[in-house]
DNA sequence: CAATATATGGACCAAATGGTCTTTAATATC
DNA sequence: GATATTAAAGACCATTTGGTCCATATATTG
């Protein structure tokens, strides 16, 4: 998974991934059958880590705007420093294979939709314990957070600032949290 | 420039560039070095339009706010339909190369410094103007801007949805314009 | 028209690509 | 301990990669 996050699908040879497996050529493909089928394991390994650490950030708890803002400071720190010049396979793949690839599309297209849903949960409870300020919507607001956190992977890659990150997050929390 | 955009850098093989260019490989290498010259070239120009483009919205005119409001706008173009899919140039190579090539990570970083600056002074025009909700900072919601429209672009890339696109623009400014 | 400079087309090249296959080693089963 | 089964190693393959080079048109200039 490594190194396809650090080098991209065609950026990444065999030899790259049989060094990174410590798999012989055989044993490679009898295992995924080829560099396709390895990518795409790859990339369903990343997607479900990503859901997980989501659904522990933003799983039920006491207060839910506390789980949104700790979700978002863990974006701030993946956009920060070394993590952030590494960036985001998902945000990788979307640019590179989404539009030429449709496996890929759909696993991506999935992962957003499913993260733009758990956010919109985790708003509407916050906005039924009246966290949230007048007159907003919940999925309006989960739509927008899922495209900030992406451009803040993009943003990311060349100005991994983590004061940058920060104050992006609290500008945004300030106007939309009560 | 097409054929990288649609493809990205490692998915552009030689061929595919004589097709798109119409030259021979001896004229292209005379008249471009080689592969990754071609490729700064076009990289270039991409965000010589884009920038070109960005001033013209945001330029001086009677309302800075409109200006803001115009290059979202563009934006829910650019991240609905065909164009959605298609992508970004920018954003694309940020994901593919900025890591491992310091000429490309050098322009994109200063492309979004570039652009970050531009939204800050059209902002704290539109501050100046009493255009503003009270209390936010020009600076802070300019870098917050460029990471929605660039996260706008990844997301369009397998749900290039306008009215969610709009709906996105709409929400954040219906937050911080007053 | 002749001579020269320029640009074009594509043959050609070495290296690297993804993928297969056979040989060899290790492991497990009897 | 002999045999059967599995896995590892890497030789090997066709294709494609980015890149060079030369022979031939095509202008350009005298």
């Amino acid at each position: 998974m490594g190194v396809f996050w650090s080098c991209g699908y065609h950026g990444t040879s065999l030899p790259d991934l049989l060094e990174a497996t410590n798999l012989s050529r055989g044993s490679l493909y009898a295992a995924f059958g080829d560099k396709h089928g390895l990518f795409l394991r790859a990339l369903d390994r990343y997607i479900d880590d990503a859901l997980a650490r989501l659904d522990s950030e933003l799983g039920p708890r006491d207060n839910a705007l506390t789980g949104v803002r700790t979700c978002l400071a863990g974006y701030v720190d993946r956009t920060s420093g070394v993590a952030g010049k590494r960036g985001c396979l998902v945000v990788a793949t979307a640019m590179e294979l989404a539009a030429h690839d449709i496996e890929v599309e759909q696993r991506i297209r999935r992962f957003f939709k499913t993260m733009e849903t758990r956010l919109t949960g985790a708003l509407a409870r916050a906005q039924a314990a009246g966290q949230l300020a007048d007159g907003v919507e919940p999925a309006s607001v989960a739509r927008l957070l899922l495209c900030l956190v992406e451009g803040m992977r993009v943003v990311g890659k060349t100005d991994p600032d983590r004061a940058a990150s920060q104050a992006v997050v609290k500008t945004l929390i300030d106007r939309f949290a009560k």
